[in-house]
DNA sequence: CTATATAAAGTGC
DNA sequence: GCACTTTATATAG
C-alpha cells in the first residue's frame, strides 16, 4: 500500500503487491511526487488505509485532499456515505447525483478514483447485485467485500 | 451471451 | 468548443 498526502490531505492511496511499481505508479500521477521514509502524520494515514483494507470500514476522518472534476468530487463525497458490510449500484448512485441514466459516468468516475479504500468504490455493484470491475483488480474487490460482510 | 440505448469523460484538433 | 472514441452499465432478446 502506498500513500500520498499534500500539505492538505490524503491525495492517493495505490494498491499493488511491489513496491516499485507503486512508486512509478505515484510518478505518473504526480510528476513532482517525492518518496520519503513514512513520518508521523503518513503514519496515522496508512494506519487508517490499512484498517480499512483489513475490513474495518470505519471512516477513518483523514482530511483528503481530492482533485477532480465536479461530478467526480459530488461522486466520491457520496459513496463515503456507504455503510460498510452494504453494496449500492452504479443506478442508484447515479440516481442521487440526479442523473438516472448515467450509470455510465459513475462507473467512469469511480474508476478515477484516486484514493482506492477511502472512497468505497468497492462496495459499488452492478444493479443485478454482481460485481462489475475494480480499478485494483476484481479479486481485491471481492476479498475486501468479503471482509466487510463478514464484520457485518 | 449478443446487440442496442445511453450518459459522461478522455482525447485530438 | 466540438466531434469521435471509450467505458467498472442497463435492458431486451
Amino acid at each position: 500500500v502506498l500513500v500520498a498526502t499534500s500539505d492538505r490531505g490524503v491525495v492517493a492511496v495505490l494498491l499493488g503487491d511491489a513496491d516499485a511499481a507503486l512508486r512509478a505508479e505515484l510518478v505518473a500521477r504526480f510528476a513532482r511526487a517525492d518518496c520519503m521514509p513514512a513520518a508521523a502524520p503518513l503514519r496515522r494515514a496508512m494506519a487508517a488505509v490499512v484498517r480499512c483494507v483489513d475490513g474495518q470500514g470505519r471512516d477513518p476522518g483523514l482530511p483528503l485532499d481530492l482533485r477532480g472534476t465536479a461530478f467526480q468530487q459530488r461522486l466520491w463525497a457520496l459513496l463515503g456515505t456507504i455503510p460498510a458490510g452494504t453494496t449500492v449500484s452504479y443506478q442508484d448512485l447515479a440516481t442521487r447525483l440526479s442523473m438516472p441514466a448515467g450509470a455510465r459516468a459513475v462507473a467512469a468516475a469511480c474508476a478515477a478514483n484516486p484514493v482506492a479504500v477511502l472512497v468505497p468504490c468497492h462496495r459499488v455493484v452492478r444493479a443485478d447485485g454482481g460485481l462489475a470491475g475494480y480499478r485494483w483488480g476484481l479479486d481485491r474487490k471481492r476479498a475486501l467485500l468479503a471482509r466487510e460482510r463478514g464484520q457485518g
